[in-house]
DNA sequence: CCACGGATTGGCT
DNA sequence: GCCAATCCGTGGA
């Protein structure tokens, strides 16, 4: 069972820090949503940077917008936006009121509720062991596997049902980094991160 | 008002 | 490995 004691929830000074060092630091932290008596929690094992102040390929590198508005908030809010007519992905606020820096989680390896996952994402029913390694290993999956969508966008993950619980922090040595997935503009920044050998990553 | 394209996924060749 | 699905915010006419 999962130890949600409230002094283990992330602080707002973590997520009030560059993007860089906190994507980094939310490595092997625990992302927790409850839902009535329902609890989802997974281990976060890849993420991705996105800054708009140097950053093309960040929603907010353009400027405050009607969809990104919440990228702007003051950092430990959550910005989930709905992407290709279908899925949603789901990211981690950073920086100060106004600055435009966000999370984008990738991967989570799955930890509580993962029946519920199972019903969220394949109906209930896993066709082969393998499938496990399906349910949370991509941005859109795992917005599915929690039940994350546009609702949740804005809300306080120091106040609120979504939460990141702390965890010791991961070996540096246990840390890859690499190019950003899927995207068309400033494609060569380095601001992928990952847990090394992880059967959850999203490829 | 309308055309474009995306921080993806899953099914088919 | 390739490509269609599917919505809606955004920007130009």
């Amino acid at each position: 069972m999962v130890n949600t004691s409230k002094k283990l929830i992330l602080p707002r000074k973590f997520y009030i820090r560059p993007v860089i060092a906190v994507a980094k630091d939310l490595l092997g932290k625990v992302l927790i949503k409850t839902e009535g008596k329902k609890i989802f929690a997974g281990r976060i094992v890849e993420v991705e940077a996105y800054d708009g102040n140097i950053d093309e390929a960040s929603h907010s590198f353009k400027g405050k917008t009607k969809r990104n508005e919440v990228m702007f908030n003051l950092g430990g809010h959550l910005y989930v936006y709905f992407t290709y007519g279908a899925h949603f992905c789901s990211n981690v606020v950073t920086g100060k009121e106004g600055h435009g820096a966000a999370v984008l989680i990738r991967a989570i390896e799955p930890i509580a509720g993962i029946d519920y996952m199972i019903i969220n994402r394949f109906n209930g029913v896993l066709k082969s062991e393998k499938e496990l390694y399906n349910l949370t290993s991509g941005p859109g999956k795992l917005s599915k596997a929690f039940g994350l969508d546009s609702s949740y966008s804005g809300m306080d993950l120091t106040n609120s049902s979504v939460y990141i619980l702390d965890q010791p922090k991961l070996n540096q040595k246990k840390i890859g980094i690499s190019k950003r997935i899927g995207i068309t503009r400033s494609v060569d920044l380095p601001w992928r991160f990952f847990e090394i050998g992880n059967p959850y990553l999203s490829r």
